[in-house]
DNA sequence: AGCTAATCGAGACGGTACGTCACGTCTTAAT
DNA sequence: ATTAAGACGTGACGTACCGTCTCGATTAGCT
């Protein structure tokens, strides 16, 4: 099931000791973050497309055997890239509406999706597409922990009495979301504030005509 | 502006009469049906990125030189017979309820995107990501007149009072289509007639607890 | 045993009546004269491979199809322009003295393939060496002749007594016109007025040391 | 002034000692012999020009970027090709007659440029028409050598007093085998050892009628 | 005067080789 | 054992020129 060859970025956080050493040369903690800055400076500059194994290995000063040990390929390592760059955990917004908190999160994702670091997503989403395991280990490694810390939002809305509780919040978060996502990727219309704002209003009160503000 | 060497496939069909034919030999519409045929066929087996320029050359019977003369490289090819292969218009439900139109339109977008011949769609988005001219061409050719007949949808739904008046109509389309691109091309959620009901209802009714239902 | 599918360039010149014209648009005299004027401007300025039969057709104004319509290739269309540019027969030196004339005569030979014009023969040697029925034809159509020619002060010289009559006249021949082409063709030495004198003069006094000079 | 993009054959067999190895992988021995070895075997089969960089690669089970990267095209890949195969030095007959010692030579010359090997040396000639710093190359690379190995014939004949001293060697040794060089190229006659006799035969006694026997 | 052939310009076409690029693997000597 | 250096096989790329072909326009001799 595993596709990285190993547990790549998380590998040098755990074990913090225990086991026995292998013989021989350790792992290069210097050289992997090398590879990981490289990449991301990369990225900043050119699409993943567009970034080289070659390229990543010259700038960090490494091999590219030592690239190919430790990463499949080089999305892999963008991604672990990617991840490595955006630690500290972003905070949930929380002000005790639910409404404003899924606006000020909207535009915070929107700030950093459109950002030279944060437009790798849309390049993690099309490269999945035509490998289907990548775009599987993106959700698991990224996605699924961002929206999850994202649904404490949901789900305060929910106990405040903000929000409809027979809504299925997938399909609550992806009405807040996904009208973004698809922006981001066809560019199709404009993506900032203003918008992050409608959009969020629009899914709150929804499309249709109540019968009450008739 | 102009990406494609030629205006292509559309230069065969217009003008029947009108301006004096070029003096030499005249494009040959077999070649362009064959390789346009022919990349069909192979996006159906493979994706976009696997479908090499030789191999669509070789199944069309025609010279890679050919092929390059009147497109400048394979994926304004694979555009070029995605929309040639749905040339007959689509036409859009109208059932008099609009919230009925969108779940059908849906329905059936959902039903396309997910077929193999669809799916090209997602390969278009993807190889967008790292060639905003194609991006931009994919946008102009494909999606901008899909939206638009949609967008009577809308209009019908505004002018019967099912649909909110003062609502940005793109922020609405979005809101409907948006999360299905978002599920299409991230595959985190299920994508089929149930959920698209569920998403047209949800876009509609809104996410927030309105205060009579309270 | 004729490669040219028509006697080309000679075709014109002969027949001035006699058999029937075939029906139809006569072939254009005009339309060959400007074939092989724009293939000997092409040839002066870029080497026989590097000239394409694309370009010739186009700075004669004429179609590639007529081209190959009255030559089998773009060879034979340059070894037509050349021979056609040296129609005014050149004439054989005569002062009186062989060595004298063949001097003259290899000083002349040596100017003209040194000349832009004269370079095709080296082009046409070349082109030969991989194509064993053009270098035939180039031989019997150009050198042939040329040899026959140069051969009347060969001939001279032996009833004048000034040649041994004993030696095979190709021996001699090449003896005075083989270290030319091999220098023309090698380039490892000088090619001028001197080294033909000289080249001449050793070919007539011979290398050995003669017993009655020692 | 270098061509090749290095010394290629010769680097591999210089300086067995002295400076360090570079770090990493070396250049395969083995691939390169299998590229001369591949090279060697097609053209004895066809000549130069249609022998492709594709058909070398393919045959000698190596890339075709590997073979770029070492040569900059395929005629010095033939060149050295040509230039391994003849390594064993050719040693230069000494019978103490120099008209004897150049007719030998020279039909062991012929003998060589008139076998399925040596027939490359005119492909290189005739590549070299169109290509001057191959040209250059294969004059310093191979005939350079070749002609001082033989101007010691040259040479022992003067000291004997066999060969005039006041003739410009390069003449001399030119009007030994420019003939021969003028009929391999050009093939307007026959190139066997009677004619070799026979040339130098010639070359040595001259054309001329001398005095003493008229 | 119209008919019928052949030629002509334009340029599309199939084919073949070119030389380049990036990928991911492998080899070597050094650490 | 791991590293840097970098050679290597694979396979696609997009380009160039070849020689053939298909058009419609032109230009004669023949009816």
């Amino acid at each position: 099931m595993a596709i990285a060859k190993n547990a790549s970025r998380l590998a040098l956080e755990s074990q913090p000791s225990a086991e026995t050493k292998p013989r021989g040369r350790q792992r290069s903690h210097a050289c992997e973050a090398a590879i990981l800055a490289a990449t991301t400076e990369l990225l900043k500059k050119k699409c993943l497309r567009d970034v080289t194994a070659d390229a990543i290995a010259q700038r960090a000063g490494v091999s590219k055997a030592t690239l190919y040990k430790w990463w499949p390929n080089k999305n892999l390592v963008a991604l672990d890239a990617f991840l490595s760059s955006m630690r500290l955990s972003v905070d949930i917004p929380n002000t005790g509406s639910a409404l404003e908190d899924f606006t000020l999160e909207l535009e915070s994702v929107i700030r950093f999706y459109t950002s030279p670091q944060g437009s790798m997503f849309r390049q993690f989403v099309a490269e999945g597409q035509s490998d289907p395991e990548f775009l599987t280990l993106f959700r698991d490694r990224f996605l699924r922990s961002r929206l999850d810390e994202v649904r404490t939002i949901w789900e305060r809305g929910v106990k405040r009495g903000e929000i409809r509780a027979d809504l299925d919040p997938e399909i609550g978060m992806d009405l807040i979301f996904g009208p973004m996502i698809f922006r981001l990727l066809v560019g199709h219309a404009e993506l900032d504030d203003a918008h992050a704002e409608a959009l969020v209003a629009a899914a709150f009160r929804g499309v249709q005509k109540t019968p009450s503000s008739a």
